[in-house]
DNA sequence: TCCATTATGCAACATTGTTGCAAATAATGT
DNA sequence: ACATTATTTGCAACAATGTTGCATAATGGA
């Protein structure tokens, strides 16, 4: 089975091809997707649909929200997370020269002390810089 | 000279009405604003006009952006921002229950090494919790 | 008070996101 | 392989958010 195939049915989604295919573009990119993005490469499906798989998504735990600073959403493929609670405590980092957002895995987001009587939920930490493969032009 | 009429001239900008009213919403709010809710509020204005002078604010420096993670940018009053640089490295609360976006002042955003390769140039950290106020219900 | 510059309002449009419903498709059991 | 059922998709329509051009109005300085 193929790796598609075994996320969906992991996560006990039929499979079809609008899935499939979002999941693989997702693989294939080292960097968090906007709506547009899937919208433009799957043109074969309907905008409605991509909303709603991504929503589907997202519930499922398959990928997660990634704020960026400029309007649209952007999501990316979860590495651990499941249904019942995302674990994307990691930062996200967008280039300013190349405009992508990517995860940093390595860095966890350091523990920060709210205070008194504040309650913690989780937390989306955006780092804006200049990516690797930019600096070295 | 009124607070809001000593900002602009601050900043260099010319005093109307819009502006005031705007700055006036900001300091009487101590949570970060939606367009919409400005829109809601000022409606003598046009949406334009707000969305402009937003954007004039941002420019020199009055406002910041604050990232939430349902769509809508919401804005904040800068405690120490200029023209030339934002510094807002504070965290940004959202409170699941009443919604609202805050900033925190007394939390600063702790250093984090990125991997080789990468440069920094400021970063957005939301957390999502429950607020004072509405754990005390 | 007049003038140049800047800000505003309006219209039109582009992008992003949502909802309802009928037709198409996937999984299940026979 | 086929029929049944539940789910997914596409389409249409809409709502919300954000942008641009241009004529008019207001501001600040001479």
């Amino acid at each position: 089975m193929s790796d598609t195939a075994h996320i969906l049915k992991k996560h006990h989604l039929r499979q079809t091809n609008c899935r499939q295919q979002m999941i693989a573009h997702f693989s294939a990119h080292s960097y968090a997707l906007a709506h547009s993005e899937l919208e433009q490469a799957l043109s074969e499906f309907d905008r409605v649909t991509i909303y709603r798989t991504l929503y589907t998504f997202l519930e499922k735990g398959i990928v997660h929200k990634v704020l960026d600073d400029a309007g649209a959403t952007r999501y990316a493929l979860c590495a651990h997370c499941t249904e019942h609670q995302h674990h994307d405590e990691h930062v996200h980092f967008k280039c300013m020269q190349c405009q992508t957002v990517q995860c940093i895995d390595t860095i966890s987001i350091p523990n920060i002390q709210l205070p008194q009587g504040y309650s913690y939920i989780d937390s989306n930490f955006l780092v804006r810089g200049v990516c690797r493969q930019c600096n070295q032009l």
